[in-house]
DNA sequence: AATGAATGAGAGTTCATTCAT
DNA sequence: AATGAATGAACTCTCATTCAT
């Protein structure tokens, strides 16, 4: 019933249209990018495409599984670092580094740009994503906020502060800020220490 | 040579079809908006449209018009909190709430969604908007940071975060997070508090 | 009942379109020509052209009308020739020379083409034009034929071949015949010493 | 590399497309024809048409290019009249007489008409079918000219006269001429014996 | 399974013409 | 009579998707 080897070339054909979309869409964008592009740059033929996906939308939707199969490997260190604070936080602010400095960074444009006005995969990504990443932090953070008389509800926010404040920061990047390229290495250490000891009074 | 009930009337309808794009955008997206649905929604003809605007995209740039007019509007305030750091920072913090409370909030996920996308769109934010932001917060908080000690490049970075945090946090709410919907209006609080004591160890 | 101002008024303001128009016309061409264009040259409203001319093709007829009223009052000469005949050949194949040797070169362009295409516009080219100057070179030429045993067929198809080679010159000289250009004053000389004495066997 | 198959699959489409096209255009005009009545004749779907051609105006071109087939084909016969004057006047003259006889003379109608307001047309009806005309006619006429005492220019501009005789009786056909309608076939031989023994004086 | 020609709905935009002022 | 904003039909061209081979 399941051949292993069928489903081998099914994967390989899968990703090389992934791929191929991949790269067109961070160079060109979503809409401004047509199947015909994508099939060019794969090596096959616009129908081939159709074998694979229903929808032009379904190839963004594997470019999106993709990218959270990444992060979600990447998310398993969070859970060794055994409750120490600064450790946490730090580890937090690290990953989406680490994910994002490859090539991706152009993609990861196309993808929120898509998710901003396409209810499904904002959708998708908030349940898949987003929100256990937040409800993992909240696990591991829950302690501290006990010590710290942090309520539960100001403890989620505060998170959620913290976890925009990397999206953000990715954003201005995009956005072309020169200060965040050229010192983007240094940023996760300046939020980490901004989240753990304050800006002061 | 310039005739002001002309003007009146351009001003208002240029007002209208921007009234109604904005409208029809926030629901459907940018993309999928049809000219047609903008002549609809403002009760006018499709040509008629082009009367005051050259291009669908340009109807956009229009909307983004506006919207920086408001937001520049609402940072005078910041320049009157008079180097006090608590108020700056939930100065900092509190006016972009105020801004996008009303219905701009679907409105600003279309703009974002087309400035991941569209360079000249993404310049005139950054030029016009992000970057005079932040050069002003670094006017105001260049003090404290020699009193603390920082770097003017640690200064930068961590505005940037701050501003980050802010933008990070509306994304997360657009994405559909109930807890920050709930919460809504404490979220300024909170962050506030995050960014001048920090998290603790 | 008539008003001599008014009529002057009328028509000082329809020349003035036919020259915005005509200019424009030769320009851009009849179909790359807007109305706007035409208003904005004439420097009126562009509705003010409707009190004048009910479509943008009578304007066109308005034109040829024109050009019809030079090419009639340039053809009287011809019947002062009296009856020699290499003065009524240099002079038929001078004429079109001194008329188009003006600006209408280009305007000519404009008409042939949509003559080729319109109907009607040729129907009266060659009612109002072409066929009362054929029908004006046979009466002339009648006795010629006579002494030279041509029949009254023969004759009508010469004269045909004679005003073709005109109208063809012309159009190779459209075409961009450097030749022709250079030497566009001696063309009739040429064109008349072939007509009469043959090109020689 | 090159599939014959695939290339007789491709000219027969392309054909298909170029006589729809010129049936139409010689039926409403160039700018009077959509490209959905282009598509309609050819029994296809107006999207096809953009597999073969990128434009409206490319589909003109196609025309011209077959057309400029067809008369350069004929003008083989030319070089073999070895001569003798009589005959190649008058087969300079019977030529274009063959080529249009069939329904082709509707579509030069729409050619001539584009071409006086295309400069790109025109400059490749002049470059390619005009000019090497003109100058094969020079060649073929040189000794001539010498024995006759004409100068070059004189033999060129000669030349030039008769090349728009036919052309300009072309012209007063389309125009609706009664008499050369009638007559056309005699035409030829009439302009020969003119161009050869002149009208006399 | 792969191809790529064919499809046709639909998009943005233009512009001759109308009409309220 | 003059204006020029408004109209909306109509245009060319694009492109996701289908389907015969």
């Amino acid at each position: 019933m399941i051949d292993p080897i069928q489903q081998q070339r099914i994967a390989a054909r899968t990703n090389q249209i992934l791929d191929a979309a991949a790269a067109v869409f961070a160079e060109k964008g979503f809409h401004a990018t047509t199947t015909r592009d994508i099939a060019r740059r794969a090596g096959i033929a616009e129908g081939t495409i159709y074998t694979y996906f229903t929808t032009k939308t379904a190839i963004l939707m594997g470019i999106f599984e993709r990218m959270k199969a990444v992060v979600l490997a990447d998310s398993i260190p969070l859970e060794a670092t055994d409750g120490d604070m600064p450790t946490i936080i730090r580890t937090m602010l690290q990953h989406p580094w680490t994910d994002l400095k490859t090539d991706n960074f152009a993609l990861f444009r196309i993808v929120l740009s898509e998710m901003m006005v396409n209810e499904e995969l904002r959708g998708m990504y908030y349940t898949q994503i987003l929100e256990p990443t937040l409800t993992l932090a909240e696990t591991m953070l829950a302690d501290h906020a006990v010590r710290h008389n942090l309520s539960p509800t100001a403890l989620k926010l505060t998170i959620r502060a913290v976890a925009g404040m990397i999206m953000g920061l990715m954003i201005e990047h995009i956005m072309g800020d020169r200060i965040l390229a050229d010192h983007w290495d240094t940023v996760p250490d300046i939020a980490a220490d901004l989240i753990i000891n304050g800006f002061g009074t």
